[in-house]
DNA sequence: GGCGTAGTTGAACTC
DNA sequence: AGAGTTCAACTACGC
């Protein structure tokens, strides 16, 4: 077989562990890269300009990296259904490989490109590299559905044996004696500039996160020759408020396929073979992946999974509409110094602790704001590098008690929780410079100081900064009562369905 | 991977 | 030496 093949660039952006890349390069005669962007996300999809700035340093760095191998990086522009008819003609192309996507836009999009592929007598070929495991495997394994928890997805993971090795690193020898094309024969295909994405230079903070496989591999190995600390990982014990980030910030490299999940599974493993102490799943870095592996299998298999209305796992809980509430949250004016710190770095930087959005989820739904869980949803779509479609639905879920959690009385306090790791409110003076200088007594609830406190430190709470929008204390005992009867009611609701079945069956 | 309160335990310290 | 004090660290409970 000597094709000639498109190998189709979304998210896998990496030539290591990268199985449709490897096979379908080793079938063709020639070969090309390409990497599809579609101007109507530009216009409309819902990207801050922190994240398209890494996704242009994934494709430069793995443009660079095809350079060193002889070869490029098309970036085409248009819609897929659009610009790949044309490819395949201009380019006589035989054959599409691309990594399965799971999520249910990708899946709908891929299916479109399949049919056309086909349409035009084109071999695809689509493998799974995405995931530890495919999550349809799990499925399988699990009876035809998703596992509903993470103990559940733990066994059926476990019953499957380990993650697959992963795959050898695209290599000049893989690409012996194929033709790679280098000429764009008219299309528009170079990497595009921030400008061309409407992202302005005003936007834009210091870069914290630089975007590519290179750099994700160089953040791997660095944390993974701190053997003692990856064996002692306990993510409930890391600090949501430290000044450099106490996890790893290998998030958004995973989330766009820049390191592989099994390339960091296997090199975990190593490390917990030679020690035979080391924390485990939920808490061990080995278990955040799992997390990853879980809330992709369930959200691959619920319908409306990032809705609450529809979606057969969410209970459905009467939140307000409140605009000035949600844009007090959104632009950390909410006069919680540490929600506002958080939702600062948030917006700057494009990456906050777990447990940082644990606080200021909590604080949107269910603890303080009572404003719907897809609000925020939204936000940490805009804002996070890491976004991910399946892993944000379902911690949002997760954090509002509506799905998976539910013990709503648990509720953060602003005040309380970030004391615990900064008493001195560092993290908040980094974030506030406003209250940079304010004493520590007052740091976390800066309307209880006197104000000649608040003169002598240069900030007028209601004024330089704001009063808080809520009284934490009061509306924490208010919101745990409705969602004491949104759940009676979800209950009842529930008990109501499946009687009318069985009466139906009778 | 909640928090505030109240109560217990035991080590470290004081005089 | 030994009784009294302090305090961190723990458990238990309700929301």
């Amino acid at each position: 077989m000597s094709h000639n093949t498109i190998h189709w660039f979304r998210k896998g952006l990496r030539l290591h562990d990268n199985l449709a890349l490897l096979e379908g390069i080793r079938n063709s005669a020639e070969w090309r890269a390409v990497f599809v962007l579609d101007p109507w996300f530009v216009q409309n999809a819902k990207v801050g300009p922190n994240r398209w700035r890494f996704l242009m340093q994934c494709l430069e760095d793995l443009n660079n990296s095809l350079n060193k191998l002889g070869s490029r990086l098309f970036v085409i522009r248009g819609n897929p259904n659009e610009v790949f008819p044309k490819l395949f003609k201009k380019w006589e192309i035989t054959q599409l490989t691309f990594e399965v996507d799971t999520e249910p836009y990708a899946k709908q999009r891929d299916q479109t490109i399949t049919d056309l592929a086909k349409k035009h007598q084109i071999d695809v070929l689509q493998r799974v590299s995405h995931t530890l495991y495919d999550t349809k495997q799990i499925i399988k394994k699990n009876g035809g559905s998703a596992p509903g928890t993470y103990q559940r997805c733990l066994t059926v993971m476990s019953q499957l044996g380990a993650p697959p090795q992963p795959e050898p690193t695209l290599s000049k020898d893989d690409i012996k004696g194929c033709k790679l094309c280098m000429d764009a024969c008219g299309f528009t295909a170079d990497i595009p500039t921030l400008e061309e994405l409407n992202v302005k230079e005003n936007d834009l903070e210091t870069c914290l996160y630089v975007g590519g496989e290179s750099e994700a591999l160089k953040r791997l190995d660095k944390y993974m020759t701190r053997q003692q600390w990856v064996c002692n990982f306990e993510k409930p014990k890391t600090e949501p408020n430290s000044i450099n980030p106490s996890t790893t910030v290998l998030s958004p490299y995973l989330k766009f396929g820049c390191l592989s999940a099994r390339t960091f599974y296997h090199r975990l493993n190593e490390i917990y073979r030679h020690n035979k102490k080391h924390s485990g799943p939920p808490v061990s870095l080995e278990g955040q992946l799992y997390w990853r592996e879980f809330f992709t299998t369930v959200g691959s298999d619920t319908p409306n999974f990032d809705k609450m209305v529809g979606n057969p796992i969410c209970r459905q809980i009467p939140w307000d509409d409140n605009t000035q509430f949600l844009e007090a949250w959104k632009h950390g004016k909410t006069g919680y110094p540490f929600i506002d710190a958080i939702m600062v770095q948030l917006r700057r930087e494009g990456w906050i602790h777990h447990l940082a959005r644990h606080a200021v989820a909590c604080f949107l739904t269910r603890g303080d704001l009572w404003i719907s869980w897809e609000e925020g949803q939204k936000v940490f779509e805009e804002l996070l590098l890491d976004a991910d479609w399946s892993l944000n639905a379902g911690n949002w879920m997760w954090l509002s008690a509506s799905a998976f959690f539910h013990q709503y009385f648990r509720v953060y306090s602003p005040v309380a929780f970030g004391k615990k790791t900064d008493k001195n409110g560092d993290f908040i003076r980094k974030y506030l410079p406003v209250l940079q200088n304010f004493p520590a007594q007052y740091i976390y609830e800066p309307w209880k100081a006197p104000l000649k406190v608040q003169e002598k430190f240069k900030c007028i709470i209601g004024k330089d900064y704001p009063k808080p929008i809520v009284d934490h204390d009061v509306v924490r005992q208010l919101n745990i009562k409705k969602m004491a009867a949104a759940y009676a009611k979800n209950k009842e609701a529930k008990e109501e369905s499946p009687k009318k079945k069985k009466q139906k069956v009778k």
